[in-house]
DNA sequence: TTGTACGCGTTATCAT
DNA sequence: ATGATAACGCGTACAA
């Protein structure tokens, strides 16, 4: 493993100083030299494979073109895609991205956010903080970008880029109460959760607006977004014996656990109850059946919430104002959904 | 933004000098000092919150503890457990990841590899190589630790964690034959990966062993680990006319695919073909069929492979010897497989 | 046991 | 237009 070229190799190969190289080399500062020196400069760069050393410009500038992406679970299908565009969207300004799970512990992802701010992360993108987290509200209070992502905290002076779950919920609701349903049950998210608070808040919302059964027999709250908690949800629902004939899942894991559960009752999806999910993960059109469901731009999201944290990274840092992106939904259409069976 | 504490505010605070701090906050260097003084700069170095500029450190000591993580894509569902794996096997040892996507391209994955050194990684965990892989060749022998992670390259000279291929293949063959399946095809992966070219390997030789139909026509082979390849597969397999009644796919992606083009010739799985898949992706559980496959230990090859890797980061260069772990897997049987029908 | 002093590879300020 | 030089924060060989 041989020395890797420095500032000094490339100067005293082409026999200049090594501030000129440096200038050289930098776009920024390549204007100042001599467009024959930068030539050969360059040039010689190039011969000795020179690569800037990344820990010598970050003690230099203070900064290292890496950003923390902390999410939840990465084992979690909801953030494969946001990750990737989250990814993309950093590569194309020269960022990398330094990724971390917490399993949702708020004491884990203060831990977390400490140990990549100690290796000096130019900034945060989280997709795993809940409703009242402040231990990033003080982050971003002390002047480290933050950008959340998928989800937000009620502080608004954090940065975010989110999805439109009030729209995604209100066509849910028009797609059900246009197939006939009247009696719509919820199986909502966690309200620690931005998305599970939305999205339950917009249930109740809209359900009024389009006159459906607003009895609160009708709601199970699950303590978590995934298939054990769907289950759990349904069997809650049945077992209070209100009369549905349709649940609306605060997303795709709960749905997937939620018809699991009326099977296990002996009841059909959709004939005897129609179910809906949120997010459109990965594989949840090949279900059976295959699963009625809100689509999130989960790469563009990503990719939005990568832009707006290098923006407030390279932006001075007085007019930063925090910035709120929400994304457009769709809803998708599938088999889990059909007309309620007549009375 | 308040700056952050350095070793000389820290020291200042201390009333002793900026080397005695370094030295008595250094586990290593710890007990060169008088165990009251260690006290007391613990004390003070909490108080300031003080934690060691990264940037700095890694000058010095040429280390980063920090390693890059190149996969094809994030999206694709086998490798977040196995990225899960990696991260949580390198936070115990106190790495963190830098992840990359490749796509699969060869040439996008040597700038990849290049980005992330220049960054100076530590370390490369690739799970992204191909079997004849000059570039990584040429960076193992540099003397850069890498391990590849799931696949591996021809070159022995490279470290990998990979699944135990051939008893996987075997399983399911026996499994098959034990159900009284006599001719059982193959929707083969791409040749130029390992997995694919050593589960086609194991699908031959032990396609012998159990006495199954060796025709040649009972094989297709897919471009690509898609459902897409998967369902070209199974094209190509109805359409060379040969008679079979189980097909062996080399991933759950081909496997969903070919279920897929079976269902669209108005063929039923497992009624009149079976079906199985490898990897037990998340959710193909609950498809339909539920999917017959193999298990791999995901998570457990990631952290495999994060032990590898800092094992050779850690150890002197010299006596560093290619390790190769193999992974066990195991057969789960599913709905996607039943006894052939009766001719 | 503790202090001194140098250097890791850059960038940026100053002078020429 | 280019060269000299200080400084970023830390680790460590050497001296005391």
């Amino acid at each position: 493993m041989q020395r890797r070229a420095t500032l000094k190799d490339v100067a005293e190969a082409a026999g200049v100083h090594l501030s000129t190289v440096s200038r050289a080399l930098n776009p920024n500062t390549a204007h100042l030299i001599t467009p024959a020196v930068v030539e050969k400069v360059r040039a010689v760069s190039r011969r000795l494979d020179y690569r800037p050393n990344a820990a010598a410009t970050s003690l230099r500038t203070n900064r290292t073109r890496t950003v923390g992406v902390v999410v939840p679970d990465i084992t979690n299908p909801v953030f494969p895609p946001i990750i990737r565009g989250i990814e993309d969207g950093l590569a194309v300004r020269g960022y990398l991205a330094i990724l971390a799970n917490t399993d949702g512990g708020l004491d884990r992802e203060e831990e977390v956010a400490g140990i990549l701010r100690s290796r000096g992360v130019d900034g945060l993108i989280l997709a795993s903080v809940q409703r009242e987290d402040a231990a990033i509200s003080r982050i971003s209070a002390e002047g480290v970008p933050v950008v959340t992502v998928n989800r937000r905290v009620d502080d608004p002076a954090v940065s975010s880029v989110v999805n439109d779950e009030e729209e995604g919920i209100r066509r849910l609701l028009e797609h059900l109460a246009g197939l006939g349903h009247k009696a719509v049950a919820n199986i909502a998210g966690p309200q620690t959760l931005s998305t599970g608070a939305e999205r339950y808040r917009a249930f109740k919302k809209h359900r009024k607006k389009f006159g459906l059964d607003p009895s609160p027999g009708l709601v199970a709250f699950a303590a978590g977004f995934n298939e054990h908690q769907g289950e759990a949800g349904m069997d809650e629902l049945i077992a209070a014996r209100g009369r549905f004939t349709a649940v609306v899942c605060s997303n795709d894991r709960l749905a997937i656990g939620a018809i699991a559960a009326l099977r296990r009752h002996g009841l059909d999806c959709p004939g005897d109850i129609s179910v809906t999910g949120y997010n459109d993960m990965p594989l949840v059109d090949r279900l059976s059946p295959p699963l009625t469901t809100i689509r999130i731009e989960q790469y563009n999201v990503g990719v939005a919430a990568a832009e707006v944290l290098v923006e407030m990274i390279e932006s001075p840092a007085d007019r930063r104002g925090p910035k709120h992106l929400v994304r457009p939904v769709k809803l998708v259409v599938r088999a889990s959904t059909a007309p309620p069976r007549r009375a």
